[in-house]
DNA sequence: TTATATTTAGTTGTCAGACAACATGATAAT
DNA sequence: ATTATCATGTTGTCTGACAACTAAATATAA
């Protein structure tokens, strides 16, 4: 039997869909901008309102724009390229998917620590650590953003020249973001919690500066383990709490 | 000022597309089945067919439903692939990726093995063992297909019982078989090249088995690059005797 | 003048009904 | 038995309408 590619037919509103995501990334249309009316995007794809609702519609769920009852259309700030579609993402967070990630970063991590530890250039290394710098300066002021912990894991990934893991690292800290969007798990505000999180990360840093793939293996597997750990107790903490409250 | 948060007047397409997300991953709807018509679902969710529409097509859009002109609406089965797997192909043009993959696995694998020889089933055990069966029975014939090769592989990373790493596992072990078929690297018809693999499966197996994990985790490694090796001896030899030709 | 209601125009949210395009299986013709 | 044709149900798109909402212009009250 021949194989062939079946021929899609594309629909109207994916078609429109596309057309917006492409001027998004290149640029013509930026964070914060208002999109045309649904009646004047009628008039320039031709097309019915229907057709523009339902491709617009499909743009919010995937949080790409926001459409403001009354107001109109806004495109989001949001990366392209490291977007992960959330309803897709609602389907795979069920409980217990925290720590499925953790394991699963212990496992990359694990070894692209070891590959940055012997492959990372100059450059590699004055990246991490002006990300260093950036979440002592945090730390300073009390308050530790995930923001900067989860580019230095990819900066490690990325030091390691293997694009392949790199890329699976920054899948993955994307389903981290959205985790903790869902759990709110703030261990971050644990009082002396921030101090310990940099100080872990200066000794995985140290560890590939001196060019010590086993020791730098050590201190990631040892931080992301101490991740796993506080998550765990806060979650008792807090279901305990809950079953008190009643 | 005070930080309150906005309160989201939710939308009818937003809210079915949930709920619709929801019945999927309560197992209620499984991937093939199909949606009730729209025409129910209006009838169902109490709304008009736009609405219905809104919800489907941005479901469609996430890749979570597949509409059929004519034939009704159906689950896809979805997994992290959908979101690794369009930035993942882009790599696959640069020759040399075959090594990044490998080396990949190398970080996958060698942990998923880890997590296998712990938490493995008794059906694991079995699902591993035919495959085994398999190859020898290929071996025998003297050809050794790639097919139940990286199925091993696959169950493997299934007894880790870590969805996520599975997930990743299925995307490199796709990536895997589009680079041998561009790069038709067919190391496997070297004579005694097939029994030296199934061997060194058997190795890895049995560690399983005896719920050793150091073990495992050694043979699985030794096994990628044992690979990796011969990939690189075959090419090196392939573009000798290139060279020689002209 | 300033602050507060009110109105108004523009925009999004939802609905109803219609028809075209398509898939499938039953029926009829070859 | 194979091929055409048709009947039916489903999805794809359109038109038009109205309700709900926002923001700015206008009117009103202090």
């Amino acid at each position: 039997m021949l194989e062939v590619q079946k021929i899609s037919k594309r629909k109207i509103p994916q078609e429109i869909a596309e057309q917006i995501i492409t001027l998004i990334s290149n640029g013509d249309l930026a964070p914060g901008d208002k999109l045309p009316t649904e009646k004047k995007l009628e008039e320039m794809f031709g097309v019915s309102r229907p057709s523009i609702r339902e491709a617009l519609s499909a743009l919010e769920m995937a949080e790409i724009i926001e459409m403001r009852h009354g107001e109109g259309s806004f495109i989001r700030d949001i990366d392209l390229n490291t977007h992960i579609h959330p309803l897709a993402v609602k389907m795979l967070i069920k409980s217990g998917t925290v720590y499925e990630i953790l394991e699963a970063r212990k496992a990359i991590e694990g070894y692209t620590v070891i590959l940055a530890a012997q492959h990372a250039t100059q450059e590699d290394l004055r990246d991490l650590e002006n990300i260093l710098a950036k979440m002592k300066e945090e730390m300073k002021l009390g308050h530790l953003g995930e923001e900067n912990d989860l580019i230095f894991h990819l900066r490690i990934a990325k030091a390691s020249h293997n694009s392949i893991l790199y890329q699976v690292m920054e899948s993955l800290s994307g389903l981290m973001k959205h985790c903790q969007k869902h759990t709110r798990q703030y261990s971050r505000c644990i009082p002396g919690r921030p101090r310990e999180i940099v100080n872990q990360h200066i000794k995985i840093f140290q560890a590939i500066v001196n060019k010590k793939p086993n020791a730098a293996q050590k201190a990631m597997l040892d931080h992301l383990e101490d991740i796993r750990i506080t998550c765990q107790n806060l979650e008792n903490k807090l279901s305990m709490e809950n079953a008190e409250g009643r």
